[in-house]
DNA sequence: TTGAAAGCGCTACCAT
DNA sequence: ATGGTAGCGCTTTCAA
């Protein structure tokens, strides 16, 4: 790790004081109001054009910028969507894509870290900087921290996760599915002995344990069983459980997602398992890296909805928040076939 | 895609107002002075126990959350800490550990998504929401945007990038020591004809600008060349590419990182091309992936300073504003010799 | 067309 | 120990 050095500490001079509207009219020669209504084209109200320059002017000159604060307090209101930020790599390219599509609704999205804090807690965070929608994925928040919200002004909570939470909108992203198609797929090419594999890392446990149960649900009532198998991300533990692979007698593995199966598939290779021969293997997330393995790896694709239809409904559930919760299922999970099974 | 139906709209029930601490004051039957003063366990104040009883009670039974904005508005200074958000996977863990640690100084981090609007807009847009300190990874802040921010009360401005932006703290991280890292290796291991992966994608070329230069200065005044090999993050390009690779006559290929290296080497690979005989191949970044390659891919080690030295560091400026700009070089890159140069 | 002033929710100073 | 109150920066109604 690199060190940065802790410098002496010189005394600090006395900071400029930050320019406000009522500075601006004064130098400018008007009143508060005058400058309000210039620098927020405020249409119902006409400012001669030379008292306009003089604002934009004085403005100009002290680099005002507005107080966001000040204003939505006066205003009652905000127009701040907040998203308590999940670190998952999966969700980013969805989570970009939305935050712009709010950007043209004229929403400002904040990320809002908080991921240590306790249930409740955090939702009282949230609530302090009085948001006019909250969007949560993962667990997390319960009915109570939902109730916590609304109850300061947010007129829109909606989940993403995997069940809906009583009184916020859902979009049900349930990846038992991921876990039932993986499933399904490997029981229909004929395996029967099925591992699945379980991250040792925490918070995939969000993800990792529907796409089990989901395994689980395909085979169930048929010859297929289904073994788990925890694994870290971690070459040498791939190694180990690759080494007692024959001792499993298993056919085939779900390994969670596209990652782990290359990590699984390497180090059953190197031990001399023929894929798909022995074992078939299918990842999940369809990642580029699938493509370049030999064989190439089967994944289950997973399709999320597009920003802009999530946005919408944001917008929708902000504009009429006494309207009943949505409940949406947006999260479409399909076999992609390749050679590894 | 999914589409989210849009569901017919019922009239909305009037909205419940927010509770105040007026509100709380009135229910205890105390006044809001008594409020804040429990809230916030004043020191200097000592209230009798009962009364903070039936403060702590009121503001329970009324779901009483502070409200944010107010707080910073009238204490003049907010302990928010902004970083407009960068979707780069590679620094994702470290701004994580960052956010950990500010937060362990009591500070506020929120993510604020402004991709989108040109340089000083954007700084604008940020100073609006008086952070106490900015924290701005890449380009697209330039010294009247630093202005702009510290004018607006931040007290710490510091820009994580390949150089220093006057009047903000630098942290430096110059990818061009990457690429020359690479390149010198390249060489060493007698390597002449050497080829540079430049990715097509917008918005890596901040970091692959700077790799390819630092292989450049590698190579400058030896008896090696350096050719630019523009790739787009896909299949068949990188088919394209690797058809003409004989032509091209280079012995060596640095890849910009390790994904390219791995879409690269496979379609070499499939092409009949050897490795490292024919073609030596090295990425960066140090990815798990490059471990399980075959051959194992050599690869550009990246360290990164510590979360903790980062946020001493931004707590450091936000105490003494008035210190003259520090200036780190912190971007340490290391080769990894795997098999595959 | 412009200005005076109230008030958003909160905290801290000064009284009592 | 508790309360009254000024004022943070802003918008907006009402009056001039």
């Amino acid at each position: 790790m690199v060190q940065i050095p802790k410098p002496a500490a010189p005394p600090s001079p006395a900071p400029r004081s930050v320019p406000t509207s009522a500075d601006v009219a004064r130098l400018a020669g008007v009143s508060r109001a005058t400058v309000s209504y210039v620098l927020n084209n405020t249409r119902a109200v006409r400012i001669s054009e030379p008292t306009r320059r003089r604002v934009h002017e004085a403005a100009e000159e002290l680099g005002y910028v507005p107080h966001a604060a000040a204003r939505s307090l006066r205003a009652g209101h905000s127009r701040m969507v907040l998203m308590p930020a999940p670190a998952i790599p999966l969700y980013s390219r969805f989570l970009e894509e939305l935050q712009w599509a709010l950007g043209l609704l004229d929403y400002t999205v904040v990320q809002h870290a908080t991921a240590s804090l306790p249930g409740d807690e955090a939702a009282r965070a949230w609530a302090e900087l009085r948001p006019v929608a909250v969007l949560v994925s993962g667990v997390g928040l319960g009915p109570a921290g939902v109730s916590v919200l609304k109850r300061s002004g947010a007129r829109a909570v909606v989940t993403l996760g995997p069940e809906p939470v009583e009184g916020a909108h859902a979009l049900l992203m349930d990846h038992e599915s991921v876990g039932h198609r993986a499933g399904v797929h490997l029981h229909a090419r004929g395996r029967r002995r099925i591992g699945v594999v379980v991250p040792e890392e925490r918070g995939l446990d969000m993800f990792s344990r529907p796409r089990l149960a989901g395994v689980r649900r395909a085979l169930r009532g048929t010859d297929g069983s289904v073994t788990e198998l925890p694994l870290g991300y971690d070459e040498r533990a791939a190694a180990h459980l690759a080494a007692r692979w024959r001792d499993l007698g298993l056919d085939a593995v779900f390994a969670y997602n596209d990652e782990y199966a290359m990590l699984l598939m390497r180090a059953l290779q190197d031990g001399g398992v023929r894929i798909p021969e022995e074992t078939a293997v299918i990842g999940a997330d369809d990642l580029m890296l699938g493509r370049l393995l030999r064989p190439r790896l089967s994944t289950v694709h997973i399709d999320l909805p597009s920003g802009r239809d999530l946005a919408e409904l944001v917008d929708r559930a902000v504009r009429d928040p006494g309207a009943p919760p949505e409940r949406h299922t947006v999260l479409d999970a399909t076999v992609v076939h390749r050679e590894s099974t």
